[in-house]
DNA sequence: TACTTTGTTTGTACAGTAGACAAAGTAAGT
DNA sequence: ACTTACTTTGTCTACTGTACAAACAAAGTA
C-alpha cells in the first residue's frame, strides 16, 4: 500500500522548501540551498532532480567558483505555467496573464458602463478567453484564474454584495468554473490588492502590512504573519465603515460618519461639488456634474488652491483612519493603493502630519506609509498570485 | 551524530498531536486516538508509551467495551507540573498557581497603593515566592511564570510604558529571571486576558476573537487563527486610542476623542462627577470625590436613573468602538472583560442595540458578544497559560 | 461459536543523513 | 610551468529512525 500522511508530508515540506528557496534566490547552486535550508546536500540534490523532472527548475550552467569546483546554477522556471488575474473594477475590467513568477505576459483592459451581471460576466469570459488564446505553450498551461471584486465574497466564491456594481448573490466562481474548467479563486478587491503588493510590490520583505484600497469606497487587505487574514466569514477589512464621527454624513451602509464619507473618491467628489471651482478651462456651471478625480488632479496641478486644500483635507481624514488601524494592528507597513494613489503628491504631507500628531509614538517607530508600487495593477497581479499560490500549495498537498 | 531536523520534527509533530488529543479529549483510548488523529495504531501506542514514561499521561483503568476487548483509558496528567500566572493590576496583584490543565490550585491577591517600581516588584517577588512554597511536588515542578501588565511590553519582556502605573522602561522579565531562574513571560494585560478566555473561558471553541479589556483604559487582545496576534513590535490592540470623534475630549495620549475618553472606567467616573447624583445614602457634596465603579453599580442597582442612563451611554460608546472592530476583523466572538464586565447588566442592551444599528449585517451573522467567563481571573489564568504553552512548545522543539 | 475491539509484535518502505569519494577548481611554493 | 595542498561541489553508499501494514494475542459481546 501507499505510505500514509506524515512521511510523504515531510518530503513535501522539504521539496517545497527547496522550491521556495530557488524561487526567491535564484540563480542558486545546490550547495547554497543546502546551507540556506539546513538540509543535507544529498537531500537537496535528490529533491532538485525531481523538481527539474517536473519542469519547475532548470539548470542554467556553471557559476563562479569561490575557491573550488564551479557550482551548477539553478533557475526557477517561471514559464512552467501561467496564471490569469482579473481586477473587476466598477467601470473597467483589467485582466492579465502572468507567469509563475508574477511577471506580466499579456494585459487587456476593457471599459464598461453597463454593470448588469450578465453583460459584465459575458465580457469577462470573452476577455479571459482571448488572453488564454494568446498565452504561450508551457508544461502546465494555464494553472488557474483569480478575480478581485469590489464587494463581499464568501469562501465559495459567491459575490454576496457589491454595492458599486449593484450586484447581490452572484455565483461568480461557479459561473467561471463551468466556462473554463480551471481552478477559480474569487476574492475581495482589497484582499487581492494586498496580495499583489505583498508578493510583487512594496510589501515583499514585510510580514505584517495593511493595503488600503481607496477608490469609490475604502477597503483594506490585511496581511498578518505573511498571510492574508480573511476573518471568520471572509469579510475582514471593511474599514471604510469605521465610525469616525457619530454625527457625520449619512453613509450608504445606513450608519453615519463612516470613514469613507470623509476620505474616499466619492467623498472627494461630493465635497468638490460644493466648492466654487474657478478655472479658465472649466466653466463652473456646466462642469459641476462632470467633476471627477481626473479633473481635480488637473486643477491641483494648475495650482488651484481650493482643490489643493480639499486634497489636504482628504489626506487628513485618511490619516485619522490610518492612525486607528496603526494603533490596533501595529503593522510594519501601510500601502495606499487604488485610485487615490494617483493623488499621492497632494495628500502625502497631510497624511504624514496627522499620523505624527495622532498615532502612538511606539507604534510609529517601525512603521512606514508608502504608495502602491504596482499602481493600478496591484489587484490584477494579486488575483493572479492567488491562483499561483493555490497551484503550488495543491502541489504541496498532492505530491506534485 | 544526531539526526537533524525533519525526521525528529515528524515525530515531535505526531507526539504533540497525540498529547493534544489526550489533553482535549481525555479519557480516551489508544484506539480512539488512532481514529481521531489518523495515525496508525502502532505509532500511537509507541508515542503513548513515551508520554507515560515522561509523566504527561497516565492510564486510569479499563473503560466500557463497545463490543470487543475493553479499552485502556488514558488521562492527561494535569499535575505533572504547575505554572504561575500573575495579573499585575493598577492597584492590586492577583497571582495564581495552576496545573498544566489551567485549573487554579492556589490564589493570592494583594492590594497596593504605592506604585513605585521597587515597591511593586518586591511585593510581586514575595507573592510569587509564597505561592511557589505552597505548590505541591510534581515531576516537572514549576514550569514557568507569566505576568500580565497594563502597558506596552516588548518582546524582551521590558515594560516600555505603563501610564497607569507610572512606569517606563522597566526590565521586568530580567528582574524576575534573576530572582527565580525560571522561564518568564511578560505580556500586555489584554493579551493575557485574551489567552485566558481563549484557553479556559468563553473562547474555547473559537478561532478568531477579540478580548476587550475595559478598565481604567481600553485594550484589546486579538486572537486570529487560534493564535495571539502581537503586531510587528508586540504593541497590537491599543484600541483605546482609536479616534471616534475629532473634537472629542483630550486624551492622555495627546490626541482627542479617543475611544477610552468615552467608554472606559475613567470616562465613566469623570462623567458621573458631572452629574447631580442624589441618593439617600450618599451625600453628594462629600461623595463626589469618592465616586468609583462600585458606588455607581450600587446606585444603578437602587434604580438611580441618571446612573443607569450613564451606563447606557457607556454601553453605546462601547458599541461604536466594537462596531469598528467587527467591521475590520470580522471576528467570531467579542469577549468583554476586566472591570466593566461587572456592569454587564446595565450596558449589555445598549451595546447590542448600537451593534445592530451600526455594524454591517453580514458581519453580524456569525458574531457574538459575551462577557468574560473567568471574570477578573482572565488575565492571571491567561498569564499562566502563556507559561504552559511555552513549556509544551519547548517540549515540541527539544524532544521532550 | 463467530465476531468485534483493543493493543502489541514483527518485518518493511522510505526519507534524510553522514561520510567517503570523484570531479573540478584555487592558491601558493618551487 | 609544474607540483602540491587545499577547497568546493555534487554523487554514491550504507545506515538510522519513523511510520506503517499485517499478523497476532488478548479480552470482550452476541
Amino acid at each position: 500500500m501507499k505510505i500514509t500522511g506524515d512521511l510523504q508530508l515531510m518530503k513535501k515540506i522539504n521539496k517545497y522548501l527547496v522550491l521556495d528557496t530557488i524561487r526567491h534566490h535564484y540563480p542558486i547552486s545546490r550547495a547554497d540551498i543546502s546551507v540556506k535550508t539546513g538540509l543535507n546536500k544529498t537531500t537537496v540534490s535528490s529533491l532538485v532532480t525531481e523538481l527539474i523532472d517536473s519542469h519547475f527548475v532548470t539548470e542554467i550552467g556553471l557559476g563562479e567558483s569561490s575557491g573550488g569546483r564551479k557550482p551548477m546554477m539553478l533557475l526557477f522556471n517561471q514559464r512552467a505555467g501561467y496564471a490569469i488575474g482579473v481586477d473587476l473594477g466598477v467601470n473597467y475590467i483589467l485582466a492579465m496573464v502572468t507567469d509563475l513568477g508574477g511577471a506580466v505576459v499579456k494585459e487587456k483592459k476593457i471599459e464598461m458602463t453597463d454593470l448588469n451581471v450578465e453583460t459584465v460576466t459575458e465580457k469577462l469570459k470573452k476577455c479571459i478567453h482571448s488572453l488564454i488564446k494568446k498565452t504561450p505553450a508551457s508544461p502546465y498551461g494555464i494553472i488557474g484564474i483569480g478575480v478581485g471584486v469590489p464587494g463581499l465574497v464568501d469562501d465559495q466564491g459567491n459575490v454576496l454584495s457589491a454595492p458599486n456594481l449593484g450586484w447581490t448573490d452572484v455565483p461568480l466562481q461557479e459561473m467561471l468554473q463551468q466556462e473554463f474548467n480551471l481552478p477559480i479563486a474569487i476574492d475581495n478587491e482589497a484582499n487581492v490588492g494586498a496580495l499583489g503588493e505583498k508578493e510583487f510590490g512594496a510589501g515583499r520583505s514585510v510580514s505584517n502590512m495593511i493595503y488600503l484600497s481607496v477608490g469609490i469606497g475604502i477597503g483594506a487587505g490585511i496581511i498578518l504573519n505573511d498571510a492574508l487574514y480573511r476573518g471568520v466569514s471572509g469579510f475582514s477589512g471593511e474599514v471604510g465603515h469605521m465610525t469616525l464621527a457619530q454625527d457625520g454624513p449619512l453613509c450608504g451602509c445606513g450608519s453615519r460618519g463612516c470613514w469613507e464619507t470623509f476620505a474616499s473618491e466619492k467623498a472627494l467628489i461630493h465635497q468638490a461639488k460644493a466648492l466654487q471651482l474657478v478655472d479658465e478651462k472649466i466653466q463652473v456651471a456646466e462642469a459641476i456634474d462632470k467633476i471627477n478625480l481626473n479633473t481635480l488632479l488637473h486643477l491641483a496641478k494648475r495650482g488651484n488652491r481650493p482643490v489643493i486644500d480639499l486634497f489636504a483635507s482628504t489626506g487628513h481624514w485618511l490619516g485619522v483612519g490610518i492612525t486607528n488601524l496603526v494603533n490596533v494592528f501595529n503593522p510594519e507597513l501601510i500601502v495606499i493603493g487604488n485610485r487615490i494613489s494617483l493623488a499621492s503628491e497632494w495628500i502625502a504631507d497631510s497624511i504624514r502630519e496627522t499620523l505624527n500628531s495622532h498615532s502612538l509614538s511606539f507604534h510609529r517607530q517601525k512603521m512606514n506609509v508608502v504608495y502602491a508600487q504596482l499602481g493600478m495593477n496591484s489587484s490584477a497581479a494579486g488575483a493572479a498570485s492567488i491562483a499561483i499560490n493555490r497551484f503550488f500549495s495543491a502541489m504541496k498537498a498532492l505530491g506534485d
